[in-house]
DNA sequence: GAGAGCATGTAAGAGGTTACATGATTCC
DNA sequence: GGAATCATGTAACCTCTTACATGCTCTC
């Protein structure tokens, strides 16, 4: 349930289109904690509309398609504002990956480490894009808000640091892996 | 789609039925990673035997339920092996608390302390289920398993370790917040 | 002429969760 | 007497993903 309350505190901030939420509001600033499809964004939309939480108001333009502005509504803030005190569960992590190491005692050496730096370059790439984030200069009124935001990033950075330092040494730990061969099965040997 | 191929992989070493895949099988080896509910257990075997992944065989008992024993087919061995070398891309982070934080501006310092302060429990009690897990002594023949096995928990040791050190960064920065009022929009200013 | 940007959605399906339903045995 | 264990599933629902569908304008 946490889409439309991040839907609710965006436009809570300002009123926005479905369209501005996905390439301005969630693309550029909780994509790494919480991606959005567009879909499922119109989707929620509808509903907190009929949940009485926004409304909307079409404004026509000329040469480009209709906007549908959305707005929160007394209703929808004060919803946000419950939800924001929730605790919420800490979610179950769910890796592919580590299914396939689990398993794989069956690959080779060099199949094991191809895996390994697949995700490497995985979870590289995310460090970067969270390094590329610029802040905007602090400004007095923006303080509070911007402490958090950074500390959101904070946490991404701290995660895909220590991911990427359990890769290095999962690399290295394979290497070591005396290369004989393991039976996939007890059946096979 | 990696459930299914979980299963395929405990059913590698052993037959086993629903029941014993939930609480013999999932919770007490793979849970960390990828938790997995009963009903999901159920629909994936059946969707297995449907694919000729799986085929089963029922057990009577007496004094209790039968048993609806699976076996992993040579099909479901192929689709295994080759699932096993695939490179899956690297999950979506979705953490509900980073949209309370990132929103949160409007609430008060303390209110933004409790939050940290519940996740911190919820974090500080998974890294001890962690620590709490025991590895079987090494045995010649199992090295490679339970080395593979070993680096399945390592992971979730540096990652939970990482966000425990954050969320302690976190309680520090709000603690030290000027915690004058922040307007939860700027309409309400 | 091609592609990116603006802007709306629908349809179908995969994956995951929660609640319900049943029934015997064994342990406290 | 009550709870836990064994063992099967169904039903309903929610969330998320992928593919499809449309159409204009502006830039290269």
């Amino acid at each position: 349930m946490s889409l439309p309350h991040a839907i609710l505190g965006f436009l809570n901030v300002t009123p926005m289109t479905g369209y501005d939420l996905k390439t301005q509001a969630f693309d550029r600033s909780v994509a790494h904690f919480w991606p959005a499809v567009q879909p499922q964004i119109y989707r929620d939309l509808a509903r907190l509309e009929a949940a009485g939480h926004v409304h909307s108001e079409t404004e026509v333009q000329r040469g480009k398609p209709n906007r549908r502005v959305y707005h929160i509504t007394p209703a929808g803030r004060t919803e946000l504002d419950r939800w924001l005190r929730t605790t919420p569960a800490v979610p179950g992590h769910r890796e592919p990956f580590l299914i396939q190491l689990f398993f794989g005692a069956g690959l080779t050496n060099s199949e094991l480490t191809a895996l390994l730096q697949a995700q490497r370059a995985g979870h590289q790439a995310r460090l970067d894009a969270l390094q590329a984030v610029t802040m905007p200069p602090p400004a007095p009124a923006e303080v509070r808000r911007q402490t958090l935001t950074r500390l959101t990033l904070d946490l991404g950075l701290h995660l895909e640091r220590a991911y990427l330092n359990w890769l290095d040494d999962a690399l290295r730990t394979v290497a070591a892996l005396d290369p004989a061969p393991a039976p996939m099965t007890d059946t096979d040997a």
